[in-house]
DNA sequence: CTTGACCTTATACCCAGGTATAGGGTTTAG
DNA sequence: CTAAACCCTATACCTGGGTATAAGGTCAAG
């Protein structure tokens, strides 16, 4: 299963560009796959997946330089253990941040929601919405290290 | 309390370019404050709470439209209690949705947090590291909408 | 042996989100 | 009354993450 696929294939299957994997070759974020005898691109399962796996993380709004710290993993053939430990470690931390900081910011948000169901469900539906003062009053922390 | 301030007042405080500043009001992201006589902007308490939100949530990695978007609840004099409601509830849903991808992505890096401290523990810390082989076997979805 | 659909590299362009710079007015301290 | 430290507008430029285009090579079908 799974043969060499060409560029195109590739680019169908995960719906990419095929501009965008060689983009994405020439920084470095993906190895320069086999090559046919004619020079074509021969991209294998593990090349697959680990697109599989930059789309993915991509849409989670990582940037390419992060997703290419992830991928040293991947590729880690040399790494000790010790600092893949260390990697995975603080790429856990930064997930955490900001799941906890989306988490705030929803929690933020959900109030209002309530509120504004009383407000549809009670009275004025189609009126100016009280509930947004609420909004302007809320901002705990100045950001910023 | 809460003065009006001059714009380069306001980006030291929140640590912002004032060109910055400047930019997000051409984009339409904040409003024209007052000016002085002498046409001076002079951004008040709203004003910072404003932009405190937007750095808030710009470093939460949502676009300045985005932002856009659920400052029009900020701003909503406008907008029906409906209105408001319908896109309280999808920004919401949008935000359960980022998190459940942190989420995903955090819950697969983990265990290998977990083999890697075994091989740390156990025997070679130094030497390469086994752990990685399994990254490259978690591929659920093929993504995209 | 040519046509179409593919591939190659290189270069140019696009959008988002700013940042920098030029050319000019204002305000305050000395 | 002038110099420093602000402010204004307008325009140009930069980075990230691509996308498009040009100019050419390859390969399978007819």
């Amino acid at each position: 299963m799974s043969a060499l696929l060409q560029i195109g294939e590739v680019a169908r299957r995960l719906n990419l560009n095929p501009q965008t994997l060689y983009f994405y070759e020439r920084i470095g974020l993906m190895p320069t796959p086999q090559r046919s005898a004619s020079g074509y691109r021969l991209f294998d399962g593990r090349d697959l997946e680990r697109l599989r796996f930059i789309t993915r993380v991509k849409a989670l709004g990582l940037s390419l330089d992060e997703i290419k710290e992830m991928l040293v993993l991947y590729d880690g053939a040399s790494l000790t253990c010790e600092a893949i430990h260390a990697k995975l470690v603080s790429k856990v931390d930064d997930l955490d941040r900001k799941i906890q900081r989306l988490q705030a910011l929803r929690d933020e948000l959900t109030p209002l929601i309530q509120q504004c169901q009383i407000y549809l469900d009670t009275s004025c539906p189609s009126q100016d919405c009280a509930a947004l003062e609420d909004l302007t009053t809320t901002n705990p922390e100045i950001s910023e290290a």
